[in-house]
DNA sequence: ATTAATTCGGATAAAATTATCCGAATTAAT
DNA sequence: ATTAATTCGGATAATTTTATCCGAATTAAT
């Protein structure tokens, strides 16, 4: 459904804001172990992320990954796959038409509809500090 | 959302079900003009569709690809998808872990439920018919 | 100042997906 | 029989995605 990066991108913003409720900021190391990513690749994503300006980054000694604690319930989903994958998979056409609209529907295009905005929905609904509670609480997990 | 590979097995088995209604078997290169596919690759989509006995191939001069007239609405997307993508777009974890349930969920397991559920219903009840109907009636495109 | 811990960014590599090529086999028509 | 139109299947290539490597820059601590 998502890609890799989009996945991770994920799991990383949830653990980041997990630790940002807790006034730690967290490094790419910490991250990828938690995750269970490939550190070099997961250190672009959140490279990504930071350039938009969903998380943000700190270099040095002590430096590290954070959100500001007040943003943690403002960000969506949607931002986060958006910045990594782009919004095709909510809004581009599931049969990969270039057009593909009410004048000029793919033979799935309204079969699709009630998916993608579905879809679209949760994605622009669910906020980071819903996840990182369930994280927290110890109901819902990153890895295996 | 789906593979490059899946989104051609999906507009050609329209097609060939469109043909199909019209007694007319309908070659790889008359497939891939009207899908605008790549003939090569979408040969090979075939071949696995056919393996998979969700259409039927006939070599030789006048060959081709057919979908039995009697099987053509009892053809459900949610087969073409499983046979060249897998099942994994709407039984597998949203965040990619291995085992994801109710036991043990990721953080978008609950979030994502009903998304995958209304992907899956909708996967699972659409047939070929319908929307090889779409396509007769001009009321639906397979390009541009 | 020096050192150690870090992110940044560019180059490269590996793996997966998408795409192409071509000879072999099959079939219908002549 | 020969030819032309086709699918089949294996090899290969191009592209995209995923992953790794490494030197540079930055920062905190000593």
């Amino acid at each position: 459904m998502f890609s890799k990066a989009c996945e991770y991108g994920i799991k990383a913003s949830i653990f980041i804001a997990l630790k940002s409720y807790q006034e730690t900021r967290v490094s790419l190391k910490d991250i990828a172990a938690e995750i269970n990513s490939p550190e070099a690749f997961t250190a672009k994503i959140l490279q990504k992320l930071a350039r938009k300006h969903i998380i943000s980054s700190t270099k040095g000694a002590a430096g590290g990954f954070e959100i500001e604690k007040s943003k943690i319930s403002t960000v969506k989903l949607a931002q986060i796959v958006d910045a990594i994958d782009g919004d095709s998979i909510y809004n581009g056409c599931g049969l990969g038409l270039s057009t593909c609209d009410e004048n000029h529907p793919c033979p799935v295009h309204d079969k699709f509809l009630d998916v993608r905005e579905e879809l679209r929905r949760m994605l622009e609904t669910t906020n980071l500090e819903e996840l990182a509670l369930g994280l927290k609480s110890g109901v819902t997990y990153l890895k295996t």
